[in-house]
DNA sequence: TTTATTAATGCAACTGAGTTTCATTAATTT
DNA sequence: AAATTAATGAAACTCAGTTGCATTAATAAA
């Protein structure tokens, strides 16, 4: 079950997400603190989650990152969208690509994740 | 710098991943509590990931995992081999299969991790 | 429009994986 | 055998994420 009501929480959080690409619930809670309570931020982006409208994935030290739902196919086939995370300025991607994930025999596929580490475009 | 002298913490730590494929931190604290520290399992760990014995990456919910280096190659190309992990049973294992990361433009990649999830062969 | 309902919020306290500090112990070197 | 110092254990800490509960506010009903 995802929003239900149209608060200010839902709209301030979405307004975040209109420039940057991925923001880590951290990051987050660092930029909202004194607009939304952190346990307000985390249900809000789980039922934001639920509507499909964000995606959740971990990053460095597992720490918890949510992006925009673009192009997120329900994964028809085995492919997935990787995420780059730049172990220098910390900043995270959703990356256009595609990973084919190769069927693995007496497995059952639910999902999968695919996280790239190294050095983005701005500080190469 | 990785392990440098003989301890038990060493010969009890590593005789834990000779049946199992991939074990948690988690897991070898709640199995060797008697015996060691959790600091220690923490560190020594760490040392033989340094030396290349064991290799480390995060499972479901950020928790970290611990993995024989059995034919892990240091990636002369951009292949990965994922690892899997039994959202019913909790199993990790290290896959055979290799999973080929594109070069991604104006992006420096140093590494990358490919978790798949679902349901292995015990549970299926 | 007012009242009733209940989803959403804020706050405080909690949980639990992982880390740090420091005194003590035990491999290894001299 | 003594000296050196890497490794260990214990306690306290950090910090991301969660839970419980009283209060607030969005929506539905009257």
């Amino acid at each position: 079950m995802g929003i239900i009501r149209n608060t200010k929480s839902v709209k301030i959080l979405l307004d975040e997400f209109n420039n940057r690409d991925a923001i880590s619930v951290i990051e987050l809670i660092r930029r909202l603190n004194s607009k939304l309570n952190k346990t307000t931020i985390y249900r809000v982006l789980d039922k934001l989650e639920d509507d499909g409208i964000l995606h959740s994935f971990l990053g460095n030290k597992g720490i918890k990152w949510y992006a925009k739902c673009n192009d997120c196919s329900v994964s028809t086939h085995n492919d997935v969208h990787p995420h780059f995370q730049c172990l220098n300025c910390g900043r995270m991607d959703c990356l256009p690509e595609s990973i084919d994930i190769p069927k693995i025999s007496n497995r059952e596929i639910i999902h999968s994740h695919v996280l790239i580490q190294g050095t983005c475009e701005l500080c190469l």
